[in-house]
RNA sequence: GGUCCGUUCGUCUAGCCAGGUCAGGACGCCAGGUUUUCAUCCUGGUAACACGGGUUCGAAUCCCGUACGGACUACCA
């Protein structure tokens, strides 16, 4: 293997939307290029024609995008080994394929499903340990072993369908060396001759991946754990073709987890368990069902990426927020973990609320200004800039200001009957009374002048702060929540404080 | 079934490779404190080395076995 240059590949199939842990691939991938100095390219695996679902490779490349992981080459930029879609490539692979088979190490197979059908079978009422196309079994079978070269020929030339299989050596052992799981070595006589190349002309996944791989200098495939098993098949390509100095290193990555019960997460997850397993809302093309993403639950990227990346890796000191350059600085495929994790919904709040008081109170303003013009409140910006100064240590998601803060854009119209049981004296319209005059009298209308008078009057007429103060919140808040008393006055202002204690005189009755 | 991979608090994990820590942190949860309220915040608490054997003065750490979990076992990726 040649160090030249670091170069990764994420290279997703375009068969639906990507979850976090295909996302995480990726950023795994970013990561380790980036701190490298090395390319990002994105390669799409699209060879299985029947899979194929529309809108899912635009879905990829905008999820890539939320993320801020840029793509140096590939599908959308171009680069040098164009094209990045391995269905364009058809030819690449057919050639490489028919290389194989003049070498020997690969053939020729004619069998339809239903001989496969009866092989396996057979095989199974024989109590055969495997029911595998291998080398005990393939003599049996249609193929350009067990034929003759006439035969062969003839069955080539009628156009009769014909898959390439990979001819597996008997009993070798393979080694292949993980960077995260060290030493794994397979015997040959577990595999089977797997089909390199598909009756409709176009490669599967073994071959395609190898070739590409090759020919577009990756320097290190980093990928899921799934793919461990089939490692040892893609040695014995690399070998066969002859690149075995030039193959990649390659890192399996441990799999995220279902969050509750077993099994790796799915698409299927969906919104099962009342968060998202995608990073963008996906609506199914056919179904038109549609699925929450974390984008719109309201993550932040930064937020969503800090997650994904602690997924499996840490850093090993104790610091848990990461910037996207800080994760790059930081990382080392030598501390990702061995074992699978899930995903925390309650942690991944947590995250974002790390993020969201980070914040600056402009940006959150903003975000927040388009949220409440969708609900048809129309507020001046530095008004909604205030409230969210306010609030933004009590939510965790842009939208949760709403709830937070309902009463700043509307009077209350109900008042919570648990605080007037607890808290509505017979002097409490007495007391309200005297506040709205001493408020009146308050100049500037300003926290420090209303609490203060307001604190003096209580004083000095010996009356209960809880109980003032609570009362006095119920009429401008309708219940007993919300961020300091006087802060929100100084917001609201005193025309609309006045009003308010005054409507609350007159609604509430105990 | 077979092959391979894995297993530290409920969850994410540090510690393991180079044996000696009261097994550390974070989220969650619980309690107390601050606060006019709720939330935040602060303090404290809860809770784990899958099991069994070895090696060793000493094992979460090294070795073996067992159990459990997972992945793979398609003309899917």
């Amino acid at each position: 293997m040649d160090y030249g240059k670091v170069r990764v590949r994420f290279a997703p199939s375009p068969t639906g939307p990507l979850h976090i842990g295909g996302l995480r691939t990726a950023l795994f991938n970013y990561l380790f290029a980036k701190k490298n100095n090395g390319d990002f390219i994105l390669r799409i695996e699209d060879t299985d024609q029947a899979r194929y679902v529309p809108g899912a490779e635009e879905y990829i490349i905008e999820s890539l995008k939320w993320c801020n992981i840029k793509i140096d080459e590939g599908i959308t930029v171009g680069g040098l080994y164009e094209p990045y879609r391995q269905s364009e490539r058809k030819d690449i692979y057919r050639k490489y394929a028919k290389q194989l088979v003049e070498n020997c190490d690969a053939y020729y197979a004619f069998d339809t499903p239903d001989d496969l059908e009866q092989m396996r079978i057979r095989l199974k009422a024989e109590k055969s340990s495997t029911q595998q196309y291998n080398s005990i079994t393939r003599g049996s079978m249609k193929n350009s072993l067990s034929l003759t070269n006439k035969e062969v020929k003839q069955r080539l030339e009628s156009g009769e369908p014909y898959v390439i299989r990979f001819k597996m050596p008997e009993n070798e052992e393979v080694t292949v060396n993980d960077l995260i799981r060290g030493k794994v070595i397979v015997n040959t006589s577990e595999l089977d001759d797997k089909v390199l190349f598909k009756s409709d002309g176009m490669p599967t996944y073994h071959l395609a991946n190898i070739v590409d791989d090759h020919l577009m200098k990756i320097s290190h495939v980093i990928r899921g754990e799934e793919w461990l098993p089939s490692t040892p098949l893609h040695v014995l390509l690399y070998k066969a073709f002859g690149w075995e100095s030039e193959m990649p290193e390659f890192a399996h990555m441990p799999l995220t987890l279902k969050p509750d019960g077993k099994g790796k997460l799915s698409k299927r997850d969906g919104d099962r368990l009342g968060f998202p397993v995608f990073p963008l809302q996906w609506i199914n093309p056919v179904t038109k069902e549609v699925f929450s993403g974390f984008r719109e639950t309201g993550y932040f990227p930064e937020a969503f990426i800090n997650i994904l990346a602690f997924l499996g890796w840490n850093p090993g000191t104790e610091q848990e927020i990461f910037s996207l350059n800080e994760l790059i600085k930081s990382f080392s495929l030598e501390r990702i973990g061995k074992s699978g994790s899930r995903f925390d919904p309650e942690k991944a709040k947590w995250y974002n609320h790390q993020y969201l008081i980070k914040k600056s109170d402009d940006e959150l303003a903003e975000l927040f200004q388009s949220i409440l013009k969708e609900k048809g409140i129309d507020a001046d910006l530095n008004y909604i800039k205030n409230i969210c100064a306010l609030t933004k240590e009590r939510v965790n998601f842009v939208s949760e200001f709403c709830d937070q803060s309902y009463f700043f854009f509307e009077a209350p119209t109900e008042y919570d009957p648990k605080v007037i049981k607890k808290r509505w004296k017979e002097n409490t319209p007495d007391v309200l009374k005297d506040i709205i005059d001493i408020l009146n009298k308050s100049e500037p209308f300003n926290v420090e002048n209303t609490e203060k008078n307001v604190k003096d009057y209580i004083l000095k007429n010996e009356l209960n702060m809880g109980q003032v103060l609570n009362v006095l919140r119920l009429t401008l808040v309708g219940s007993a929540k919300g961020p300091a008393l006087f802060n929100i006055m100084e917001l609201l202002g005193k025309n609309e404080v006045i009003t308010r204690i005054e409507a609350g005189l007159v609604n509430i009755i105990k």
